[in-house]
DNA sequence: CTCATTTGTATCAGAAGAAGTTACAGACAG
DNA sequence: CTGTCTGTAACTTCTTCTGATACAAATGAG
């Protein structure tokens, strides 16, 4: 299971929201939708709030809504908003500096993925919440 | 750890079998530069040759050197090599079929996973193992 | 032919990280 | 005040990657 799956949720997560405009969403009807657990909604549901994308609200009739309309929302926000750390993960232990190609190899594979991470963000960019939520509304992709 | 840390992995030790051209290079070797166990790098190596862009050999004097010119092999071909499996995971486990953004919302993802993807595929595509090799060589990202 | 070397795999133990669970304090509507 | 939700902490699985050991098969050298 991939750390990235975080961006799934979230994007399956903000079309519900989408779609029940300014009602207040409960984490427990989320995540039954989502099919996991109700703790790991409001986990992620935090994240996007710390990226000003949902607001969540304590107490009786409680529950998260949109922070903004769905239009104003990219893609490439909620990719950002969930940490889920760049395509290629660099070396787990760092390579041998004894050796000439493992004292220079990082520094070129993190100047390569910082340029695919700029392309993924300018992908997603073109795309906003409102363009999801519709494909998803028609059913078809 | 992600699971693509093998690509970084695969860069480096194809880095190193671009740097000795012609000769023969052994696991244990290249363990030891990438800072890993022999094994390790026996697993991907088999992956590169499955994708025929290593030539192994066994026995005395065998090991592992590239099956093409350095300025013929691609970084998108690594990186389809390697399987590191995408950069949005779709859901763990199902969504739910009975709400109508569950039922959707993988298609939908999956079709820009695909897009995605392939906009990676042509950002590597414009870079051989050559110009890698040559950035290494000169210490500069 | 025999032997030392090296790959290719299988298998298992360990580490790391994500997901699921339980629990509970704090916020808030009625 | 009471019942309902969120936010968070703490803990337990579950899964996946890595590391390690082992050994058969290939192959070059003597």
């Amino acid at each position: 299971m991939a750390a990235n799956s975080q961006f799934s949720m979230a994007v399956h997560v903000l079309s519900m929201l989408a779609r029940s405009k300014d009602e207040n969403l409960k984490s427990d009807f989320l995540a039954c939708s989502v099919n996991t657990n109700a703790v790991v909604i409001r986990r992620l549901l935090g994240q996007l709030n710390h990226a000003n994308l949902v607001v969540s609200q304590t107490g009786a009739n409680g529950g998260t809504r949109l922070a903004r309309c769905p239009d104003e929302i990219s893609l490439s926000e909620i990719y950002k908003a969930v940490d889920c750390g760049g395509v290629i993960a660099l070396h787990a232990k760092a390579p041998s500096k004894d050796c000439p190609v493992g004292k220079n190899i990082e520094a070129v594979l993190s100047c390569l993925q910082r340029e695919i991470d700029k392309g993924i963000e300018e992908k997603l960019s073109r795309y906003t919440l409102q363009n999801v939520f519709e494909m998803v509304e028609q059913g078809k992709a």
